[in-house]
RNA sequence: CGCGGGGUAGAGCAGUUGGUAGCUCGUCGGGCUCAUAACCCGGAGGUCGCAGGUUCAAGUCCUGCUCCCGCAACCA
């Protein structure tokens, strides 16, 4: 039987640059599959990018270019982020891949043949001016909640996928299989989302074009759902001739992925391959988030971490480590330039780099860079040659359980202990008679030989640092294997070799502060230009713009973010609500003058007509209004 | 009563099936000098969110409450 392994992140949307949570993601799926490989197992380790929808054809047109154009240079930056950060994969998909799109419609079709892929109806009510659907609870007094116009129930041709009827199925999977979706915190979400009733999946669009068409039904485009998870099989060769090993690695082993999509992959793909008659992955990971100073990264709050900018500073390995040991995975956890300075600093530093260090430096004074084969062994060696015997049935063990944080805690506990096994033995003391060189040899061995077995281990979270570990305590290639970190030792002459400083100190402070400058408050979130189509002049005058003065000025009960206000509009009070209570208390906008568009359609939000919009600006993720200067009078028209 | 996650030393976190409250950083004191002013030892620091309950025994199980954070709704 062969030993195969079959690992997955999600495929990435190329909207925008790629942030450090995917590196994160990325970087976890990879180290796995590094030690997979270590292990034997024929490994194969799928990335890849989802280019289809909506938003891709929107941001490529607002560039100016096809959304092919956009994608390929998207894509290209993430390939070189990989490279930068040792992405190890072994197989790139891109779902515009011509062999992807012809399985897409394959599948497709394999799907609708057999039933659980039906032409319905989309029910809604719609509003013809607007060409818009809306939903029951979306009208506002049974009109249309764009233009308040009146709606009309309408139906529009699409494709359904019949989830509803593999939910028993779905459910009994979380139970006959408990390790099928982990953490099993992410089970109990799951089954309650299931129970609430799962409804039939609208598996295609006809609202844009960029996406794989259905062969059969011009007009309909396949949408992300089948388009996107689809990747995993179709990347392995199913219903297409690019690739042909499909019988061989299927199912995944892991399905590697951020919490917020567990939901795709643990009912609705199953689903799918229920549907097609398939095995299921053995599992689906669902890891936390990595947060930003008390909220989830986002790109319109503008503390995105760029990860070209962290691997170019502090060095790839030194991030890939830091993510691997400081989030607890599967939970959320703290991204901060603190924790990620003290870590290298301490960890890398201070216990790893600085054991290498003083080891490698003591067999070059004391034994002129080779230890003679002549040694002597002591009961003190115990617990340290013990740990290290088993660090790596440890060690597999909790890449086994992506318990990656404790697989490093772990090679880190045999790191301190070496640190004090020199304070125990206290080499420099040893030195001082020449009748104990013996045991100062097999002191400095022993210290060797952890920094071999530890360097071993840690290759796969820091894949460049680990070699320079090896060639520094002289291991040959034979003695550089996890078999070999298991069973093997190093022989006794050890020939060291003086490296450079692994991971330089950081001085926090400096660092810190030039962080703070650089990329600090005082930087103003990048703004981010929309380049609407120009509208004509007899078009822009027909809004009015007036200047108002808020009256007064409260939140609405039970909605965050909405204040209503009354203002007076030159003639009279009019009631405006605006959703902006994030960022304003109602009383410090009481007596301001602020621009509104008076003859925008009024609407009705959480109950209340609206009759206007107060203008404001976003920054960042916040809004700001634009005030008016208090001298111009209330009912001035602004154009 | 929309769904979910979480409140454990100054900070960040572990605490598996209930059985003396731990780790890392920081801090204070000491040791050492091979080493990247690094390393080693020790101290201080916690009513484990609050209140009840089950138990010989509860951070761990049950009930209620409270606060924080996501998601959902609301953004004209």
């Amino acid at each position: 039987m062969d030993k195969k392994f079959y690992i997955t992140t999600p495929i990435y949307y190329p909207s925008d640059k790629l942030h450090i949570g995917h590196g994160y993601t990325t970087v976890a799926a990879d180290a796995v599959a590094r030690f997979k490989r270590m292990q034997g197992y024929d490994v194969l380790f799928l990335t890849g990018t989802d280019e289809h929808g909506q938003k891709i054809e929107d941001k490529a047109k607002a560039a100016g270019k096809t959304p092919k154009q956009y994608v390929d240079e998207v894509v290209a930056g993430i390939k070189d982020l990989w490279k930068l950060m040792d992405i190890s994969y072994d197989r790139f998909i891109r779902t515009t891949d011509d062999y992807h799109e012809q399985a897409v419609q394959k599948i497709f079709r394999q799907l609708y043949d057999k039933g659980d892929i039906y032409k319905g109806e989309y029910k809604g009510m719609y509003c013809k001016p607007c060409e818009s659907f809306w939903t029951e609870s979306q009208l506002v007094d049974g009109k249309c909640p764009d233009c308040g116009g009146p709606v009309v129930e309408a139906r529009e041709e699409a494709y359904f996928f019949r989830l509803s009827k593999y939910a028993d199925r779905i459910l009994k999977l979380y139970d006959e299989q408990p390790d099928f979706l982990q953490p099993a915190s992410r089970v109990n979400e799951m089954r309650a989302f299931i129970n609430q009733g799962l409804e039939d999946l609208c598996v295609s669009r006809t609202s844009f074009t960029w996406g794989v068409p259905v062969d059969f039904d011009p007009g309909h485009i396949v949408y992300v759902w089948v388009d996107a998870l689809s990747n995993y099989i179709t990347a392995l060769g199913y219903d297409n001739d690019r690739y042909h090993d499909f019988d061989k690695y299927w199912p995944a082993d892991v399905h590697l992925m951020a919490k917020e999509i567990v939901r795709f992959h643990s009912i609705i793909w199953p689903a799918i391959l229920m549907a097609l008659d398939l095995p299921l992955p053995k599992k689906v990971f669902g890891h936390g988030w990595l947060l930003l100073e008390g909220g989830k990264m986002s790109k319109s709050k503008g503390n995105v971490v760029d990860p070209v900018v962290l691997c170019n500073r502090y060095g790839v390995d030194a991030i890939r480590y830091y993510l691997m040991r400081e989030i607890p995975f599967g939970h959320d956890g703290v991204f901060s330039n603190e924790g990620l300075i003290a870590r290298i600093n301490s960890d890398l530093a201070n216990d790893l780099g600085n054991l290498l260090s003083r080891t490698v430096s003591m067999v070059e004074k004391y034994f002129g860079g080779t230890l003679p084969a002549e040694q002597t062994a002591d009961a003190a060696d115990g617990e340290l040659t013990a740990m290290c015997a088993g660090l790596y049935d440890a060690v597999a063990d909790d890449i086994d359980k992506l318990m990656l944080p404790n697989a490093l805690a772990e090679i880190f506990k045999v790191v301190s202990r070496a640190n004090k096994y020199i304070d125990e033995t206290a080499p420099w003391v040893l030195a001082k008679d020449e009748a104990n060189r013996p045991r100062l040899a097999r002191v400095l061995y022993n210290l060797c030989e952890s920094l071999r077995v530890c360097g071993i281990l840690l290759a796969p979270f820091m894949p460049s640092t680990a070699p320079k570990i090896l060639d520094a305590v002289g291991a040959p290639a034979a003695l550089r294997t996890l078999d070999s970190a298991a069973h093997a030792s190093l022989p006794a002459a050890v020939t060291v070799r003086k490296c450079d400083v692994l991971f330089p100190r950081i001085d926090a402070d400096a660092e810190l502060k030039e962080l703070a400058e650089k990329h600090g408050p005082k930087e103003a979130p990048k703004v981010e230009l929309e380049h609407l189509p120009s509208v004509s002049y007899d078009d822009f005058m027909k809004s009015e713009i007036r200047v108002c003065r808020v009256v007064s000025c409260e939140k609405v009960e039970k909605a965050d973010k909405l204040l209503k206000f009354s203002l007076f509009d030159g003639e009279r009070e009019r009631t405006v609500v605006s959703g902006i209570a994030q960022w304003y208390k109602p009383e410090e906008l009481v007596g301001k003058k602020v621009a509104v568009v008076v003859n925008l359609a009024p609407a009705k939000i959480r109950g209340i007509v609206s009759e206007g919009m107060i203008l404001s600006s976003d920054v960042g993720d916040a809004a700001r209004v634009a005030f008016i200067d208090d001298g111009v009078p209330e009912g001035s028209r602004i154009r």
